[in-house]
DNA sequence: ATTCAAGGCCAG
DNA sequence: CTGGCCTTGAAT
């Protein structure tokens, strides 16, 4: 694993865009087209298909445990058999295994026995998930994740009808670069295309969750070759497997402390009443104050943006990475897991982006440059989106006893940003700042024109035309749904200018941890903070 | 009726 | 303890 780590070094966020621009199989409304179900390496019995060399059913995956031959999808994600059943006993039978080494031994197909512990470890860094273990041990039947084992297969098929794509136009000819919309050399991101098709990339999960495996815009945006590894989990000095959380009864507050009312307690009625642990983390999409905006006086542009919204998955991701990240550690280094989430959620970011109308298109450069320029504000924004609209807490208690400032999120790290937050935040409460405001600011975030100039854009005029058509939108939103607001569209829009500033500095915070190498490198959220510099 | 992920079984 | 194969059963 280290090895493969090592060579990986040179990430540079270019993995994220593919070359085909936005006209990839990702349907607007956010519901993906799946086209003929997609089978799992079938025994290869391809061999009739004469051409075409591996596309059929392609995908054939390794496990990105052991790198085994997978057999379906196990407690969250692609593995192969024996590591299904490795993490079946260790968890159903509270395993505690003790690594006689450094507790970051090689796992593969071959050594996979001589250390449990580094390969459990290993399981939970690719985000096997112990609440798919039964606590009851039913069989049968589906569990939650059932919808995410769809969408996961999905977003490979298109992947990978993405990359037979480009290796087609590759193979036509190899002069022509008129596909690709990016410039070879013109930005930090430029060098793919080959490297994409030349090293079939085996994909490992940038954290947890079959939905970040390969992690979300990697999979929309193109593909991944680069695996963000989890250095932290592997140093810390005493550390045991410590009792595996089973047992059903007390753990809707393993991650998130009891003091988390709407994200601990709510409903679990989605989740399957097996499950083993923390359903904790379904969670209404609340808009308090019952102020969820009449559909009927939306524009169908702000209704479909509403709609695309998933705040849900959202969730999903960062309670899995919070508990992925802690689940076997005494402690952690809160920045460094803060920066893990800031990293996750920028790649949320990127695939909503990416599948959003108007950006997705544009051309790869162009994307690349409105995301640099706006992903700070995006985060915040998203940040005080999830807790205006969400419950979403200040803190919460990690598996493992710490505390995580979540409202840190809001502020990317700086805790001295919180009274501008707040003040932010607040401005926008007296405003009625609703979901759909929200969504249509982010896109005026994204479309920014004020950047246009600067910063070089090819089709300034689609960013331009987008960026009015929600504007104007947003406009008649307000005016139609919220009359007694004064001035509701001009005084939010006086706060973008608030929630840039707090985000630059935010910034430009990451951005010298970043260089006293306090940051974990090789991140998107560092790539990102790299391209703005130069 | 079919799928397919979860649990169970048991030879090695 | 492992891991290949078998049985289950809710969701589709």
């Amino acid at each position: 694993m280290h090895e493969e780590a090592a060579s990986m070094s040179n990430l540079d966020a270019s993995y994220l865009f593919s070359p085909g621009g936005g006209g990839g199989g990702v349907l607007p409304g956010g519901g993906v087209d799946m086209g003929p179900s997609y089978q799992l390496t079938g025994p290869a019995t391809s061999l009739t298909t004469g051409d075409l060399p591996d596309t059929k059913d392609g995908i054939e995956e390794l496990c990105p445990v052991c790198g085994d031959k997978v057999s379906g999808y196990h407690y969250g994600l692609l593995t192969c058999e024996s590591c299904k059943g490795f993490f079946k006993r260790t968890v159903q039978n509270k395993k505690v295994y003790t690594c006689v080494a450094e507790r970051s031994c090689h796992i593969d197909k071959t050594q996979r026995k001589r250390c449990p512990f580094c390969r459990f470890q290993k399981c939970l860094e690719v985000g096997m998930k112990l609440e798919a273990v039964r606590a009851d041990r039913m069989r049968g039947g589906r569990n939650k994740f059932g919808p995410m084992y769809k969408r996961d297969r999905a977003r490979k098929l298109q992947m990978m009808r993405q990359r037979q794509l480009a290796a087609q136009t590759l193979r036509g000819s190899l002069g022509d670069s008129s596909m690709y919309s990016s410039q070879p050399g013109t930005s930090p991101f430029a060098n793919i295309h080959i490297k994409q098709e030349i090293q079939i990339p085996q994909v490992s999960s940038l954290t947890s969750s079959p939905d970040s495996s390969p992690s979300p815009i990697a999979v929309a945006l193109g593909q991944v070759n680069s695996q963000l590894a989890q250095p932290a989990s592997s140093q810390q000095p005493t550390l045991q497997i410590v009792g595996v959380p089973g047992g059903g009864g007390p753990h809707t507050s393993m991650i998130m402390g009891p003091e988390n009312k709407l994200w601990g307690s709510a409903n679990s009625a989605t989740t399957s009443p097996h499950s083993l642990s923390p359903k904790a983390f379904q969670f209404d999409t609340v808009v308090p104050g019952g102020s969820a905006p009449p559909s009927s006086k939306m524009s169908p542009l702000i209704r479909d943006f509403v709609q695309a919204i998933d705040d849900r998955e959202w969730q999903n991701l960062l309670y899995g990475l919070l508990q992925s990240q802690t689940y076997n550690q005494c402690e952690v280094d809160l920045f460094e897991l803060m920066c893990k989430v800031l990293d996750q959620n920028l790649f949320s970011q990127v695939d909503w982006a990416r599948n959003s109308i108007f950006f997705k298109d544009l051309k790869v450069d162009d994307q690349m440059k409105l995301l640099q320029h706006s992903w700070s504000d995006m985060l915040v924004l998203d940040h005080i989106h999830q807790r205006m609209h969400n419950n979403l807490p200040d803190e919460t208690t990690l598996h493992n006893g710490q505390k995580f400032d979540l409202l840190n999120l809001g502020l990317l790290g700086v805790p001295t940003l919180a009274d501008h937050f707040n003040d932010i935040t607040a401005k926008l409460q007296e405003l009625k700042f609703d979901i759909s405001d929200y969504i249509c600011v982010k896109f005026l975030l994204l479309l920014n024109p004020a950047f246009l100039d600067v910063r070089g854009i090819t089709n300034r005029k689609h960013v331009q035309e987008g960026y009015e058509q929600v504007q104007q939108a947003l406009l008649q939103y307000t005016i139609s749904c919220y009359p007694e607001v004064q001035d509701k569209f001009n005084k939010m829009l006086q706060l973008l200018p608030e929630i840039h500033s707090l985000a630059a500095r935010g910034e430009e915070h990451l951005y010298h941890k970043h260089c006293n190498g306090s940051a974990p490198t090789q991140t998107l959220l560092m790539e990102m903070l790299h391209a703005k510099k130069k």
